[in-house]
DNA sequence: GGCTGGTATCAGCACCGGGTGATGTGACAG
DNA sequence: CTGTCACATCACCCGGTGCTGATACCAGCC
């Protein structure tokens, strides 16, 4: 088993505005201008955060007309929080390992 | 349901170092001088990412003797799982959710 | 007691990354 | 064709944060 956690795409997701777009897409698909009035924050930031996600394959666009959609992609969700059970299961199963003092 | 995921605990775990120490104390429990030795980073920056773990709740400290035992707590990590199995659980439900352009 | 080794804290620095404004592009409406 | 709107890109500033060296603290050993 693995378990090795995806360093990079946690960073992206550590950022609280990109959290708040997941979150926000997790309950349904969304176009930029949604969520300027979603979350109050600039066209402009919110583009450059919804590029961190694009390329961290996160979510996917769909364009439709001069609109952009965005869809969060739950497999890659699915799978960070695979990755992060693993890691508390394998915590729990050697909760008793203990190295020696050198 | 909630599904909120909490952003503060992701920040902990979004530095590679961090997630370094994690990942190790997930096999078993470590003091300082071992994971000096396993990472390869100073002790002084060691210390100070130790404590962000500490304060995030995330690592419990278990003093032996003049040495610092460091123990990871699996439930932390169990919950933040289930932030993200609940939050992909949830886009995949509404998948087909869109909102009309405006 | 003094010394040594393990650990924590502090102050400083350098760098990354998020926020913003200006600007470019592309698609619809008139 | 021209204007408008949605969205992306670029250049820049600035604050947070990770890394480091110096130092303090504390426990065991001589």
């Amino acid at each position: 088993m693995m378990t090795s956690v995806d360093t990079d795409l946690i960073r992206v997701l550590a950022d609280p505005l990109r959290l708040r777009i997941v979150t926000l897409l997790a309950r349904e698909t969304l176009c930029t201008t949604h969520l300027v009035e979603e979350t109050g924050a600039r066209q402009t930031n919110l583009s450059n955060h919804l590029r961190v996600l694009r390329e961290a394959g996160v979510v996917e666009t769909e364009p439709c007309g001069r609109y952009t959609y965005y869809k969060l992609r739950p497999d890659v969700i699915a799978q960070l929080a695979g990755q992060f059970a693993d890691l508390a299961e394998q915590a729990r199963t050697a909760a008793d390992n203990k190295r020696a003092c050198p």
